[in-house]
DNA sequence: CGAAACATCCGCCACT
DNA sequence: GTAGTGGCGGATGTTT
């Protein structure tokens, strides 16, 4: 259970990225019924730490702290050739031995792999970066198209943005898609981005704004996944052929129809399992997967759970956060 | 589980 | 010449 933040922060820290953990781990929510932190950004270098911004930051919190942890994020690192203190490295070992874990947004992948810890991981980093990463530490194997991964123990993120998307992710593992969208909701940021999405968009331009054809097109998919939905099928309703249609697809989504359609659905059935009590059978059927099998693997390959298992999980977590709720309300 | 049938995706390229 | 379209074929992934 995730109850124990922190960020590592050395010198030329970069500003954003400390902001989006402050964001979604450091902001106390728990009135409106979420999940509270205990947080804090660690300096691991005497304070004050300056941020690559240009101002300062003066925390109480040293390297010590990083101890405590269930969860250490590396928020980006100035300069991926200068090598971090070691005692930072062998905090982040030390957390993964007791099983907590450590992530990394952006530069801060090179934290992670000095510490050795992404050897014989998947990993990813800024797309400028990667090729870099790759060359330097061999056993990692680097990943530059997507947005995040979640190798367990350790996880990481490509650039600024998609470190909210890895926050987020966290969040939707640890206490259900629920809480991830309302955390995502207060922070006006789309409520969820699958880490296989590329991290390169050709058009800017997300899948809501404006009136395109797509947008409408996408809302009417979605109100529809119960049915058997065909690339083919969305291409005709576009007016347009298949070719075309998956071409200005990808350029807006980021992913294919295909792919985006088993993600779409992969979340309903999440929805289902965390808000019904349906039968896996029920809920692949009304997810438009049609049969248990179906759903058990589309499932089971993004998410990394059964729906049972996953619906057991999410269950006790809630509860346990209930009860929570209610005694600090009274 | 694996094999066979089927759909999707993507580079290539001719065409408007 | 530039920009967008869409058919084709085979690699890849999905469904039965």
């Amino acid at each position: 259970m995730l109850k124990n933040v922190a960020v590592a922060i050395c010198q030329d820290a970069p500003a954003f990225e400390i902001g989006v953990a402050c964001e979604v781990f450091g902001f106390d929510r728990t009135a409106q019924g979420l999940p509270g932190y205990d947080f804090a950004v660690c300096a691991c270098e005497p304070p004050p730490i300056r941020t690559s911004s240009g101002f300062s930051i003066d925390t109480p919190y040293g390297i010590e702290r990083l101890a405590e942890a269930d969860l250490i994020i590396i928020p980006g690192w100035h300069d991926i050739h200068d090598r971090p203190p070691e005692a930072l490295l062998q905090a982040l070992r030390d957390a993964v031995d007791r099983g907590s874990r450590v992530m990394s947004m952006c530069t801060g992948a090179f934290v992670l792999a000095a510490s050795g810890l992404l050897d014989g991981r998947r990993a990813t980093t800024h797309w400028r970066d990667a090729e870099t990463l790759a060359r330097h530490y061999p056993k990692i194997t680097v990943d530059p198209s997507v947005l995040y991964i979640d190798d367990g123990a350790v996880l990481t993120s490509a650039g600024t943005g998609s470190g909210i998307d890895l926050c987020l992710h966290v969040l939707r593992t640890e206490h259900g898609a629920g809480v991830a969208n309302a955390v995502a909701r207060r922070m006006v940021v789309p409520p969820h981005r699958d880490g296989g999405q590329a991290q390169y968009i050709d058009t800017p331009v997300t899948e809501h704004s404006r009136g395109d054809d797509l947008s409408e097109l996408l809302a009417w998919a979605r109100a529809h996944l119960d049915q058997p939905l065909t690339v083919q099928g969305l291409a005709a309703r576009a007016n347009k052929s298949t070719r075309t249609f998956a071409r200005h697809f990808v350029a807006v989504t980021g992913t294919t129809p295909h792919q985006w359609l088993v993600t779409q659905r992969v979340e309903m059935a999440q929805r289902l399992l965390e808000e019904t009590d349906e039968a896996v059978e029920v809920v692949a059927q009304q997810s438009g997967f049609g049969t248990a099998a179906m759903l058990r693997h589309h499932f089971g390959q993004r998410r990394g759970t059964s729906p049972q298992m996953y619906r057991r999980t999410f269950r006790s977590g809630s509860r346990a956060r209930d009860r929570h709720r209610v005694l600090k309300a009274g």
